[in-house]
DNA sequence: TAGTGCCGTTCTGTGGTAGTGGACCGGAGT
DNA sequence: ACTCCGGTCCACTACCACAGAACGGCACTA
């Protein structure tokens, strides 16, 4: 989307409050003025108006995103169709590793979390569902990433950078398409600890039919609890398998 | 929350207008503009704020709520402990059962569907999660209602009142009440196609340490594939296990 | 190809309103 | 009791969200 020609400013204070207040896990009044650079005045009026309808709701002093979002965002992701077909692998998948599997789309160079699913033994991370996060420092993000065209991952990389995140991040933009390269040959991509630190994930592509990635899935796991041999065999092929049944739902049917 | 002393207009209108795309799946500027009596240049202002940052997405001509909400929704969800609590075991319903399964909770005085879990078998309907609904017309909302003091109830009929859904709703406050009544007799409730024709759902309250219920889950299935045995016997003991597992988990840990 | 209607987008002036600043209030800590 | 800090309320005003009209693209018709 190219800049609107007259904004409506209004709105774009309301939705940099309400990602304030997620950001933060719920705040009051005088923080979000601070930050937003408006007087509390305001900013009690806008969320006055938000409370009303249940979209933000107010807990002692803190105010926090309401459920009223759920209405729209869970109805969002029933519209995408890979959600629809992915699901229930994803389930599976998370069930039979005992990890935590995830599904990610790429929307205007950055990444979202569509679905999560936690097996058993899942890590808790900061991740949610609609999460919005860079692409060069996960497996989902490079799984995405190595099918699509050079130019196209050139234009997202200078769109977005490449921030260092943690200490094993890629930054250094050939050795990442060195990477990309690998992740095609073996068909799929891991991620060594270069979002988290001790956090190990395979993840493989979702493509259509001209190899064109539409998603990924992957699954997640702490360096320490799992082999070197289960992270490099069985958990690749459990990924890769599930991608393709997915491709299959997805492309023939 | 009381009526807001300084509403800020702008937001309801912009939030007005998000419900209207959503619940006229996608739409346009001209539609939109004649629903909430404002002027076409102004809808597309709104929009092309919101879609500057993915809060709405245009596909052809049409406007389409974005995933970026699914930011705000999934954390808002996530933030529920009861949504933490009872998912897996809501998951295990659908699963046992091949049916549709659902966790609800009452925010003033209408049903939020706050989870869904398709078995092999589930039906698909119109609800999504997150989608408001009344109470008094579902197995869900009367599992709610059944667990709560007649002066609540009472407030929340008068609010909301009681509209017939299908040819079977209670619209009788006192026949309503009698329903109640039995619910917690029995200790679920069920729902007769009185909220959909061909729908028949069982639901069971989970209750807090004091008796009073703070969500419910169900099972909804098609009439004409389950057996009337089925429906008094195995849905119910299978939904109030599933009740009392969730309850012990969030009640005592 | 020209004609017609519909819809989304752009532009400009203006009245209504979102925001400011300050006063007020209420709770927590000293 | 006093202070501090944050939330809420209020009146004024600059600015911005909106109306209205004109434009441009697309689809259907003749």
């Amino acid at each position: 989307m190219a800049e609107p020609k007259h904004p409506v400013r209004t709105v774009d204070r309301t939705l940099e409050i309400l990602e304030i207040i997620r950001d933060l896990d719920g705040t009051g009044v005088s923080e979000i003025a601070d930050r937003v650079d408006i007087g509390k005045s305001a900013v009690h009026n806008h969320l006055s108006t938000l409370a009303n309808r249940e979209y933000v709701v107010k807990e002692g002093d803190e105010y926090h995103i309401g459920l009223s979002f759920l209405g729209l965002g869970a109805y969002a992701r029933n519209r995408t169709e890979i959600y629809e077909t992915a699901r229930p692998e994803v389930d599976e998948l998370a069930d039979d590793t005992g990890e935590l599997a995830n599904l990610m789309v790429e929307k205007s160079g950055s990444g979202i979390y569509l679905y999560q699913a936690e097996g058993d033994n899942a890590v808790q991370l900061d991740t949610y569902e609609g999460k919005r996060t860079y692409l060069h420092c996960t497996a989902l993000g490079k799984a995405i990433l190595a099918f699509r065209p050079r130019e196209e991952v050139e234009a997202i990389l200078d769109e977005r950078g490449m921030p260092s995140v943690s200490e094993h991040t890629i930054t250094d933009r050939e050795a990442f398409f060195e990477e990309l390269a690998e992740t095609r040959e073996r068909n799929y991509a891991v991620d060594r600890e270069e979002r988290i630190d001790g956090l190990r994930c395979v993840a493989a592509p979702i493509t259509d039919d001209d190899d064109r990635s539409i998603a990924a899935i992957s699954v997640a796991s702490p360096t320490h609890r799992v082999s070197d041999e289960r992270f490099e065999q069985e958990l690749p092929d459990r990924v890769l398998g599930t991608a393709n049944i997915i491709e299959l739902h997805h492309n023939y049917s």
